[in-house]
DNA sequence: TAGATTGTTAATCGATTAACAATC
DNA sequence: TAGATTGTTAATCGATTAACAATC
C-alpha cells in the first residue's frame, strides 16, 4: 500500500520467518488463521503481523482473518520467490561446496551454474554436477549468463576484489560468507552470513547464562572445576 | 558497568564487529583509535561506539582515545572468547561436514569434539580427523566430554528432537543451521544461522534494487528480456 | 444482524544520536 | 595548561504495542 514509505529492515527480516510457518499450515491443512493465533504460533504479537502485513497490502478479511494459501502466495511474491535465480559460487574450498550441494537440495529457483576457482588443482572438478572453473572466467561467465546472484566463499582477503569483479559484471546482488564488509555500490544488494560472528554471539550467550537460569544451574554446573 | 541494566541485545550483536576491525587494526599496528575515526572505519556513529563500550565499562581514556590492543582483549573476554569451547556436530551431511572443516580452519578455541549421524554409511568415517559417531551415543558423549556446544545440521524434521538431546545431556548452547525455531529452555544459549532465511532476504533486496540505484539500471538491464 | 477480526491511528517503549561537562 | 576526546545525560527518532473504528 505505502508505495512511498521505504518498508523498514526489521519487517523484511521477518518476511522469510512468516512465510515458513505459513508453509507448515499449508502442509498440515490449515486453510485459515487470525492474528492472534499466528502470534501464538510464530512468537510476535498479533499488533505487530497486522502491522507487518499491511505494509504490503490488505491480506486479511475482518472477522476472518488470513488466508493461509494467499498470505504465503503473497509473501513469496514479495520477496520475489516466484521466479528463479542463477547463481555462482567463487571459492571451491569447504564452504563453497558445502553451499554447492546445500542449495542444490534445498532451494528450488536458487540454481548455482557454475563455481570458480584460483587454486588449479581443484578447476575442472564436478561438484555435484557443477563444474569448477577457473577464476580468470568468472567476468566472462557472469556477463554471458546473466548471473543475478554471486556467493563469495573466498578468504577475506581477496572477497573485496571478488565483489569488485561480480559488481562491474553484472550481478544483482551478493551473498557474502567471507568475514568482511564489502564496500558495493548501493544498486547491489548484499547479504552477509558472518558465520564467526554468530559463533562470537553464541559464546557471548553462553557466558552470561546466569543472568537467565536459575534452577538448572546447580546440576550441571556442580560437577565443573 | 550497569551490571543491573541488561544489556540489550542490538549491543551484542554489534560485539563481534567491532572485534573484527580491531583486530583488523592490530595486524595494521595501529595502537591507537579515537571513537570519530572508528566510525568512519567501521560504520557505527562516534556516538554508538561510545554508547556501546560503554556498557560494559570505561575503556577509553579522554583526551587521547581507545588502545586498539587493550579494547581488542575487552571485547574478547566480554564475548568469552578468552577460554576454549568443547562442540559436537549432529548430522554429518553436506552442511555438518563443512562445518566440521570450517570451524577447523577458523575458530581457534572452537574445537569440534566428534559428529553424530544417523546414516550408518557415515558412521565411522573421518572427516577432517573429527570421528563421525553413531547418533545413539550423543547423550553419552556430551555427559562424559562436557561438551559445552552442539551444532545441528540435520532436517528441520528431526531438529527439535537433537536440540532436547542435546538440552538434556547439559550442553551450554545450541548453534542451530536446521531452518527451524528451536524450543528451549532459557538457560541455554541458542543462536541461529537461517539460510534459507538469508537468501530469501537476498532476493526481496533484488527485487526492490530500483528504489535505490538509478544510472546502473540503464546499462545492467537494457538487454534484458 | 451480531460477532469476530482486520486495518490503522495513537501511545509507549527502546534504541540511536546529539550535546556537553568531566577529565586525561 | 590547553586541546582533545571520553563518559554520560538529554533529545530524537524509529519500531513495537495498544486501542478501536471499520467492515466482513
Amino acid at each position: 500500500m505505502n508505495k512511498n514509505t521505504k518498508t523498514s529492515s526489521a519487517v523484511i527480516k521477518r518476511l522469510p520467518r512468516y512465510r515458513r510457518y505459513l508453509r507448515d499450515l499449508q502442509r498440515k491443512g490449515v486453510d485459515k488463521i487470525s492474528s492472534s493465533e499466528f502470534s501464538a504460533l510464530i512468537g510476535y504479537t498479533a499488533s505487530q503481523i497486522r502491522q507487518d502485513l499491511n505494509n504490503f497490502g490488505g491480506f486479511g478479511q475482518q472477522g476472518y482473518g488470513y488466508n493461509v494459501n494467499g498470505l504465503f502466495n503473497e509473501i513469496s511474491s514479495i520477496l520475489g520467490l516466484d521466479r528463479d535465480y542463477k547463481m555462482v559460487i567463487v571459492g571451491a574450498g569447504n564452504l563453497g561446496q558445502a553451499i554447492a550441494n546445500y542449495t542444490y537440495y534445498y532451494k528450488a529457483g536458487f540454481v548455482v551454474r557454475g563455481i570458480f576457482e584460483v587454486n588449479p588443482r581443484l578447476i575442472g572438478l564436478k561438484i555435484n554436477d557443477i563444474e569448477v572453473m577457473d577464476y580468470e572466467g568468472l567476468d566472462a561467465y557472469v556477463k554471458e549468463n546473466k548471473i543475478d546472484i554471486g556467493i563469495i566463499c573466498t578468504t577475506k582477503d581477496s572477497a573485496q576484489d571478488v565483489a569488485d569483479t561480480l559488481t562491474a559484471a553484472g550481478v544483482k546482488g551478493i551473498w557474502n560468507f567471507a568475514p568482511v564488509d564489502l564496500n558495493l555500490p548501493p544498486c547491489v544488494a548484499i547479504e552477509n552470513v558472518h558465520l564467526s560472528d554468530s559463533l562470537h554471539s553464541l559464546a557471548y550467550h553462553i557466558n552470561h547464562r546466569d543472568e537467565v537460569c536459575e534452577e538448572f544451574e546447580d546440576e550441571g554446573e556442580a560437577k565443573q572445576e
